[in-house]
DNA sequence: ATTAGTGCAAATATTTTGCACGGAT
DNA sequence: ATCCGTGCAAAATATTTGCACTAAT
């Protein structure tokens, strides 16, 4: 927008997440601030699946170096869902968060022993679905598929290692 | 459970859900409350998909006969969930309830402009849940699908009339 | 200089929980 | 007579918001 390259040009492909926010925020006249300078790197530098919980457990702690308070990480990261560069969804009562920008359409599978969450990419699902709103004469703006269920690992009897095994 | 019927019969479809939850209740040492035989009742009587601020409202009031406590309902719903006569999802935070005990398979279309949902019914959509999960060694105990947009009557310019609007 | 952004704490909203009493078994 | 279930209020969770101050433009 600000340099104006050729329209019809997916000009995504070739900005960073940083580049891309920067762009967001300029065209709707927002500011540019350390704070989304350092969480927009935080975001991108790390996780796949989050939520504002686990970021605010990672970031800087009150009066450390780069602080951020957790109403401005609540507010950014709706930002960046609005900018396009996360998308989120809920997830046994809370908000989940994982990076959309230039990663591909994926939906997910949720191991309920684990708590571990294994992507997914299904055309068809896509495909049904549109064919299932135009049915119903829904404009579709989105989904969210869920497949619950127990993991691999899970299955094997007493699982091994795992990450967030505190819950 | 109690009678012992033959095995292989699906005994659920002749169950009412009154019928059904008593079995539930039975065969866990769980008692037959008034609370819980009344909310069953209203929860059956009525509603397609509620939560339970919803509920709640529908319910007598403190002080009014059949009254129950908002910990109760929370607790009982929890309970029809666990019995299988209603299924839970999140829906823009809050847990929304539907009947599931003898009610066919299906997913939801929302319109995020009336906030309504609608339901399809797809086994293409099971299949292909079935064939994911199978390939990534998951053991699929249910999903969740829900496709977003807006529906036929908010794309026509102004809505109409439409229940829950004081939003 | 203007005014959006931030940190803080308080407010919300939703659901859960501890506890003492009452009721179902 | 047990002890589960309920109502109540307080707690817990997760997120939002009002406000005064700070900083980006």
């Amino acid at each position: 927008m600000s340099t104006s390259p050729e329209s019809l040009q997916p000009l995504d492909v070739s900005l960073s997440p940083q580049e891309r926010f920067e762009e967001y925020l300029q065209t709707r006249g927002l500011r540019q601030t350390s704070q989304r300078k350092f969480l927009i790197d935080a975001v991108f530098d790390e996780h796949e699946h989050f939520d504002a919980d686990e970021l605010i457990d990672r970031l800087p702690r009150r009066g450390e170096k780069n602080y951020v308070s957790s109403a401005t990480v609540y507010r950014t990261l709706r930002e960046f869902v609005d900018a396009g560069l996360l998308k989120s969804f809920q997830l046994d009562g809370r908000t989940v968060y994982e990076l959309d920008y230039g990663y591909p359409q994926h939906d997910h599978l949720y191991c309920t022993k684990c708590k571990q969450l294994f992507e997914f990419q299904s055309d068809l699902l896509v495909e049904m679905r549109d064919k299932v709103a135009s049915e119903m004469g829904f404009r579709v703006t989105g989904h969210r598929m869920i497949i619950q269920g127990i993991c691999r690992e899970c299955t094997k009897g007493r699982r091994k290692k795992r990450k967030q095994d505190l819950v």
